[in-house]
DNA sequence: TAGATTGTTAATCGATTAACAATC
DNA sequence: TAGATTGTTAATCGATTAACAATC
C-alpha cells in the first residue's frame, strides 16, 4: 500500500524561485525610492529582467498578495518577500581574509537594505591584524571560534586564498557555523546540514568566454540555439 | 508531410552543462599537479563535488573522449574541455573600477591556467588613476574606448557603484564589448547579442539567509532540500 | 458594466539520474 | 576471459511559459 496523504499545504518554495526573489526584492526598492505605490506583474518583471508568468508564478508560492485589475502594493510585497527571506531578522557575518577582496565585501555597506551585520573580519597576517576596515578591527583567525560563539555569527564568508579555504570552513563548520559563502576557487567539502554558496571570478570568466566564442565562429549549426526554426 | 532530416549531429552544449565545464577543468588540473595520468568518472565526480552520471553526460556533449574499462586521460580531457570553452586563445578583459574590488580582481593571478588577460583597468576618480595595481596602471575612464578598440577587449567587468554600472555597461557595447560580467547591484539592460553575466554578494547572502531560516525554523515541510547543488 | 490584471492550469521544455549494453 | 568503466537510453523530476478563468 503507497501512503496517500492529502499533501499538508505544500510549503517549500523551488530553489529558482528562492534565487529569484533578492532580484524582485531590489526592484520593489527601486520603486519605492520613486515614491511608486503599486505595480503590475508586468511593470516588475520588466524591472526584474524576467517574463511576467514566471514572476506571478514565483510570488504565487508565497501566497495570493496580489489584487486583480491592480496589482501588487510595493511596500507590502517587499514585507512579504523579506520575511520569506528571512531578512526581517538580522544576520550576523564573519569575513576572513582581509586582502582586497575581503575589505571590499567588509565595505559593501548596504545589503539591500539591511538584514545582515558584519560582525567580524580575520585575518592570518599578524601585520594586517589590528587595520580598521569598515569600522572594524581586523582580528586574528585564531580567535574565530570565540567570536562565532560571542558574535552568534551564522553566516561565514570566506576570502582567503584557495590552499586556505578548506582549512576555515572546517573550522567555521565546528563553530557552529551552517551556512558558508565561499570566494576561493576549490570545491569545499562539508557535512550535511550546511549550505555552501560559490562566487568565482573565473568560472564566470571561461562561461563568458565559451558563448564569445560562439559568436565569433560565425554560428554554425544551432549556434544560437533558438534564433532559427522559431 | 513532415520534414525528417537526420538530424546534423546536435551542436549546442546545454548551458547547465558549459557552467559545470569550468569545475571539471579546475579538478583536473589538480589532478595534474598531482601527477594524475589518468582518472574515472567516478573519481572525477567526487572531485567536482557532482553526480558521476552527470559528469558523464556532461562530458559526451563534447565528444567521445574517454576509453571504456580505464577511464580519461587527464591531460587530453583538459586540452579538449579548454578548447570547447574557448580558453585556447586569449581573452582580453578590462575592468572599470579601482576600489577595493576591482583591485582584487585585477590581481586575482591563476585564471585557471590562463586564457586571461586583463588589459586595463579604470577608474572615474583622478585621485586614483596613476595608481600602479597588479601590474597596470590605472586609466581615466575616458580613455574606455579607446582602449576597448586597441587592445581587442572582448569581456568588460564593471566593479563601480551601482548608480554608474548601466553607463559603464553602455559605453562598453558601444564600443564593440559583446561579453560583460557585473558586480554591481543592478540589473543591466543590453541589446541582443550581449551577454552579460551578474554577481551579486547580497542576492548570494539572501538566499543563504532563506535556507538558515528553514533551519532554526525546525524543519517543517521538505526544509532542505538536497542542501545545495551536490 | 468594461477593462485590467492576478493566480492557476496545463503544456512544454530542459536537466538529472539510474541502469545497462558496449567495449576497453 | 573477467573486471572495469564509458557512453547512452529512458524514466523522472523540476522549471518555464502561454493562456485564461477568476475577480478586482
Amino acid at each position: 500500500m503507497t501512503r496517500r496523504t492529502p499533501r499538508p499545504r505544500e510549503r517549500g518554495i523551488p530553489e529558482a524561485t528562492v534565487a529569484r526573489l533578492p532580484v524582485y526584492l531590489r526592484a520593489l526598492q527601486s520603486l519605492t525610492e520613486r515614491g511608486t505605490p503599486t505595480v503590475s506583474s508586468g511593470e516588475l518583471a520588466s524591472i526584474a529582467g524576467v517574463n511576467s508568468a514566471k514572476l506571478r508564478k514565483d510570488l504565487s508560492h508565497l501566497g495570493s498578495y496580489g489584487t486583480r485589475g491592480v496589482g501588487y502594493d510595493v511596500e507590502y510585497l517587499i514585507y512579504q518577500i523579506s520575511r520569506e527571506l528571512g531578512l526581517t531578522q538580522d544576520w550576523s557575518v564573519a569575513i576572513v581574509g582581509a586582502g582586497n577582496l575581503g575589505r571590499a565585501l567588509a565595505n559593501y555597506g548596504g545589503f539591500g537594505t539591511r538584514g545582515f551585520r558584519i560582525a567580524a573580519l580575520f585575518d592570518a597576517d599578524p601585520a594586517v591584524v589590528g587595520d580598521e576596515v569598515a569600522g572594524l578591527s581586523v582580528r586574528h583567525i585564531d580567535t574565530l571560534e570565540d567570536v562565532v560563539s560571542v558574535e552568534k555569527v551564522s553566516i561565514g564568508v570566506i576570502a582567503t586564498p584557495a590552499a586556505a579555504a578548506q582549512g576555515v570552513c572546517d573550522r567555521f563548520v565546528s563553530a557552529g557555523v551552517t551556512s558558508v559563502l565561499n570566494f576561493a576557487p576549490v570545491v569545499l567539502s562539508v557535512p550535511d546540514g550546511v549550505d555552501v554558496r560559490k562566487v568565482d571570478l573565473s568560472i564566470e570568466l571561461q562561461i563568458l568566454a565559451f558563448h564569445e566564442q560562439r559568436k565569433a565562429d560565425g554560428h554554425e549549426g544551432p549556434g544560437w540555439i533558438g534564433a532559427l526554426e522559431a
